[in-house]
DNA sequence: ATAATATTTTCTAATTTTGGAAAATAACGA
DNA sequence: TCGTTATTTTCCAAAATTAGAAAATATTAT
């Protein structure tokens, strides 16, 4: 129970969801999210953490950069969120920008 | 979008759950639900709004009462969420404890 | 009209959440 | 080793959330 309400809290952020729907193209270091949301390293760093303590996201650490990605197809609930929430934001305006951002490449700028 | 984040928030609370789950049996009246949670009246009256403001349920007045209810079938993302926590959090002690409370009509105080 | 009951709203205090700056870690390269 | 870069953690202030008491509303019964 306790982590369910992890998951709809983490999930309760629009910070958040904005990380979530990045992903959802594939894994991004630290830096490209920072880049693309315009937070402080450390604000992105605790929201990564959030969603990361409710098991949505994974990462992995490659050298000086930690790659994170979603955590789908582990645990069923957490697929069931995810999905959902796939369908569920992608109307949304500066989702589509960070989304277009991510496609064309412009975020990089750390690598 | 803000929708999609009031209804997370909405269910990121462990009180507002149990009232969620507690509706999957049919409507219950304020003071039903606030014999259960065993919260103040006012406090039970926020969340309730909480959840309305995030269409997660329906009222309608009967008399003095406010009967609540899930508000299922009318917007498919709610129906989706509301078919997400009925999956999610029925293997709660406390939640199984409020769901026989209602069966068994102990609750049965203020009418 | 008045009293009683059910619910919502307002006000206030306590707790939690969010965000940034700075310090601490970690890993790489010179 | 030392300096640089990427990330996390710590610390602190601001904002939001939660809860209860009391006041306000609404509805019924007398």
């Amino acid at each position: 129970m306790e982590n369910v309400i992890k998951i709809f809290k983490a999930l309760g952020d629009y910070n958040r969801l904005r990380i979530i729907k990045m992903l959802e193209n594939g894994e991004l270091c630290v830096c490209e999210i920072t880049d693309i949301l315009s937070l402080s390293i450390s604000s992105v760093s605790k929201h990564l953490s959030i969603l990361s303590n409710a098991n949505l996201i994974k990462s992995r650490k490659k050298g000086k950069w930690v790659y994170y990605r979603l955590n789908e197809g582990e645990l069923p609930e957490i697929q069931n969120m995810l999905g959902l929430t796939k369908l569920l934001c992608s109307n949304d305006i500066i989702i589509q920008q960070d989304l277009s951002k991510i496609k064309n490449k412009f975020y990089k700028l750390c690598n």
